[in-house]
DNA sequence: AACATTTGCGAAATCATTTGCGAAAACGTT
DNA sequence: AACGTTTTCGCAAATGATTTCGCAAATGTT
């Protein structure tokens, strides 16, 4: 247990002030060749590695973003956080990750926490029923730009990255017109949610609008289990749906148990398709095929934007990441 | 952006002694009733926050632990994480999660940035080849506990929880006993990995004394894709194993994937076991029977350890957390 | 009344680092 | 030689909170 170095030891060492060391360590200007060469090597020397709360307690900024998502358990927040860890590296950045569960108020201290520990920016996923807006007016005002990603608030002026909901479910709809279905068995999430009532709109109205003949029926599954139960129910029938959709990962994954229970073939039996990051849809054969909500590319978005706040941005932006069509062989 | 409170504008605005704040708002004795009063009303309408840096900087201590785990992505993890941050907020510290991805640079990378903000503890899993202790030692030389959790490196001297690696797949080779299982497929992970290792030596000896005339295959596979391509091929010959034991999540979605694109039926034309976290398993019908691991009580155990090495504890303690069977239909 | 103890609070040091300013030395210019 | 300029570095303040020490007044004890 010996304590960490500091820049008084390395100055009494080297008989130099303290100043000049954290100068030559930095390569000020001011600071002479040979001087900076006898600092860096006893600094090598005795491993020298700065206090960063000495620093932080200076400069009142920590070098780091803060990332809070509901949970981490999730394919697509591990891209996005994925992607936000390899931009902030490159730029000398780390990244904390904190989780909210689905508690209102550890959410709560999760923003403080960041606040308190002064994050350079923050990214956040919020909790459903997520809606006051003060805490993360006071991460703004205390100088710390906020950028919500994926579940984001209502409320209109901040800054926003989101999927293309509306647009994912229409790619999935067309697939539905050019295979021909007849007979779409459509299954959302619990529509309490924005993005079920979004992404339902979108894939209906699309899908009336090209083929008006197609007949729709919608199921609501509020998780995984529930959507096995339903979708089940909804393939034993006589008349089985030619085309399945599933609004995300968690509906996919009850609909293939469903279809494996009643040991149906894919895509001869029904066709399937979803909206999904891309995990769940490869673990089967045939390969689910899936508009892509990638969360790694909202990543990147989410951080470019974040960037533009840093550099003073002052008006709020709200930024659509495009969807793409994964060829699976599952319709 | 208007900058945070501090003790002294506390004590500018109250004309008395930054000390005195200080001490007021922590109930210090010294103090008397009225001045506290005073200084906590004011606290409250200004909402004070104590320096998050400051105090560390002071203390040498960041109330809060470092969790490094090759990547969050795993349902393993993600439990553990979950155990862990939940025993941490009972005795107010916070959790922050690095990634290592499959970057051992990244991982050193990551074990300094702990030990430069001065993370309470550590807990790590390491990466495949992460052989070099010095950086650990470091961390511990410098008054940071580190527990080494799943992945656990073969030193000797340092303290270590892991799942009961050999008692789960034991606990599987046993269902394969029972079951009157004649031809055994054991699939396993990257050789050079310990925990394949020693997996595969408890699973194959314990079917071989109390099973002598089971024959047993063993095949490696490093990823999903390949066990999903050896699976396959082994799944295509004449002579069909009657039972496929699959030593983690990885290897088993890549068998259900032979085992759809073989259209065969579980458990009658084969039988599936495998060791895992359970989420996975559940993904399928039947649902997969497995030997768990959880990384939840791990969590839990390896907090005790921790909350245990910060009390003191000199020595080194490797502990293992045991595996249950989990009965799932598929064997 | 003389002394000891308790109460309530402030001054100043401390943590490690950064930085504006000043100072001394070295150098160049006329 | 006198002056201005550049180079190189140190002093000291500042960051925000904690804590040791000590002071003065109030209270208690004999």
């Amino acid at each position: 247990m010996k304590a960490p170095v500091t820049l008084k030891q390395l100055s009494l060492l080297l008989n130099i002030s303290i100043a000049t060391v954290s100068r030559a360590l930095k390569d000020h200007p001011d600071i002479s060749v040979e001087t900076k060469k006898k600092v860096r090597e006893l600094a090598g020397i005795m491993d020298y590695e700065p206090n960063a709360y000495a620093i932080s307690l200076k400069t009142n900024n920590s070098k780091e973003f803060g990332i809070i998502v509901p949970e981490i358990s999730n394919y697509f927040y591990n891209y996005f956080i994925a992607a936000i860890e390899e931009e902030a590296r490159r730029y000398g950045y780390s990244v904390i990750i904190l989780q909210s569960g689905n508690d209102p108020q550890q959410e709560l201290e999760n923003i403080r926490r960041c606040r308190k520990s002064r994050v350079t920016g923050l990214f956040v996923s919020t909790i459903t029923d997520s809606v006051d807006m003060t805490e993360f007016k006071k991460t703004e005002d205390s100088g710390i730009p906020v950028i919500f990603f994926d579940k984001v608030p209502a409320y209109n002026s901040c800054n926003k990255v989101c999927v293309a909901d509306e647009q994912a479910a229409t790619i999935a709809a067309h697939v539905m017109i050019n295979k021909g279905k007849k007979d779409v068995l459509a299954i959302f999430g619990d529509s309490n949610m924005s993005i079920s009532a979004s992404r339902k709109s979108a894939f209906c109205e699309e899908l009336r609008s090209n083929a008006p003949d197609c007949k729709i029926t919608t199921i609501e599954a509020r998780n995984s289990e529930e959507a096995y139960q339903r979708a089940a129910k909804a393939l034993k029938s006589k008349k089985r749906p030619d085309g399945i959709f599933c609004m995300s990962d968690e509906i996919l994954s009850g609909v293939m148990k469903a279809i494996q229970l009643l040991k149906l073939n894919i895509p001869s039996d029904t066709g399937v398709i979803a909206i999904s990051n891309g995990f769940i849809p490869q673990l089967y054969y045939p390969e689910i095929t899936y508009a892509e909500t990638s969360g790694f590319k909202l990543g990147k978005l989410a951080f470019a934007r974040m960037m533009a706040c840093m550099a003073g941005s002052t008006f709020t932006q709200t930024i659509i990441a495009e969807s793409v069509l994964v060829n699976g062989g599952s319709i």
